[in-house]
DNA sequence: AAGAGAGCACTGGTCAGACCAGTTTCTGTA
DNA sequence: TACAGAAACTGGTCTGACCAGTGCTCTCTT
């Protein structure tokens, strides 16, 4: 598919189903860019196409917003901002994580026990797909083993509350990052984890695989803890007036 | 105006006046933009927001077409994305269920880890109110018990979750009628439960308060599986809006 | 002559970088 | 202190390049 429809689709659900309310601001284009990874033409084209569903409005020199009457997000208008969340506050990252935690174990848990022989099919696929690819320069192969093991788990309403919380976390700048600069001793431990995740799954282990999945979305988020709390060259794109730099060289 | 909302306006104008015919091919974006004297991304820009309103469909390789379906009869897009997956809603409902069960009990473990004395004042006060309502009468006790114990896991994002979890389940039938139809034992047992969710929460006891508020979940779910399998008659009641959460005072 | 295949000429899709045009914010002066 | 101007944002447009599907055509083989 089109990247640039995925991108108006991941932005609809987020701002559908991620509880963005009326009149909040959206990320500028350039930001949105840097954070999807993709150039600011595609980015322009998928605003243009929510702007033609109604869902956005665009103002010049001003940035994009959530229209006023947005079909279909009466039950989650009144969540008020959850937009303020994403801006800089590294916190709500390891909410983010905390909550993926447990719903990536119950789906681990319930891949194990759920998953039919074409999920097997499925997620032996990606994992091969994980195990040949470098780690460095794509983190396309480790979403599809994650998306497989959710999807084997046959629970759609878990499927689509992950998809929520990945979406999420792209807003976030810190989370793309980390996942492309893994050093070398942790990459380890990744890979040694994904690989228990994969034979819980595979020999039908449900409480282990669980807690492998459990064990490496923690892992994740104490790595990302440790780069900050080391200072390390965490690119932060600043939103907030304080840390004012440029939000130049963000692609990898 | 910007030139791109001009360019779809006349695009448009040019279809809906009976210029173009469904399925008819329109110009590449190549000649309408050296015929309209504009750079190729406004052209594209101007396509997808015509996309967007389902005007024209494009396929790679092939070029853009007017689509079969005109614009403003009502059409798909009018239902939100959370929607369908309701089409074949009873087994939506424990998909539902299973996912609450792992974040309530998130939620409690949480909150007995981290509520301060202002979370056990509104736990308490919730408490209290809890038990001297008529459960038959009037639901929003409940409601209130569970949510004050959700902000008390001092985790945005999860009470968002959970918010969206409850407001689909407001929309199916079946949960709001088992939630006014206890049967008098099983009445009791949730009565039990409460109490022991609201003690180990008091007592900062996470794994035991966690335990509970899942073998609540779990419990409430297995009855509406008997009433279910009872073929006992499902009232139709109209989904009330209002005792979607309140987004007061979610503490930071 | 008939068929298969390679190549080419389209189509839309993506990217990079530059510059223009509004808006907001910071800053140095009067 | 107040105000005007300079940054530093925002979206809007342009250019030119290259990638990726589609389908026609022409040639070479059989």
């Amino acid at each position: 598919m089109a990247i640039s429809r995925e991108v108006s689709y991941r932005l609809e659900r987020l701002i559908l189903d991620g509880g963005l309310a009326p009149e909040q601001k959206i990320p500028s284009e350039r930001q949105l860019a840097a954070r999807l990874r993709v150039s600011r033409s595609v980015i322009r084209e998928a605003l243009h196409e929510l702007q033609g569903r109604g869902v956005i409005e665009t103002r010049h020199g001003k940035g994009s917003f959530v229209s006023t009457m947005v079909p279909g997000s009466g039950d989650l208008r009144e969540q008020g901002p959850l937009m303020h969340l994403f801006e800089g506050h590294p916190r709500t990252l390891y909410d983010l994580l905390e909550v993926r935690e447990q719903l990536e174990g119950q789906a681990a848990f319930l891949a194990a026990k759920r998953a039919t022989s074409l999920d097997h099919h499925r997620i032996t696929k990606a994992y091969r797909a994980l195990e040949e690819t470098d780690p460095l320069s794509n983190a396309r192969p480790d979403h599809g083993f994650h998306q497989a093991i959710v999807e084997a788990s046959h629970n759609p309403i878990l499927v689509h509350v992950l998809n929520s919380l990945k979406n999420m976390m792209l807003m976030t700048v810190q989370a793309s990052v980390a996942n492309l600069n893994p050093r070398a001793e942790k990459r380890k431990k990744i890979v040694q984890q994904h690989r228990q995740l994969y034979e819980a799954i595979m020999a039908g282990r449900p409480a282990s695989a669980q807690k492998v999945a459990m064990a490496h979305v923690r892992f994740v988020s104490e790595s990302m803890r440790d780069m900050e709390s080391e200072g390390s060259e965490l690119i932060r794109i600043p939103v907030l007036p304080e840390t004012a730099g440029n939000p130049h060289h963000i692609s990898g």
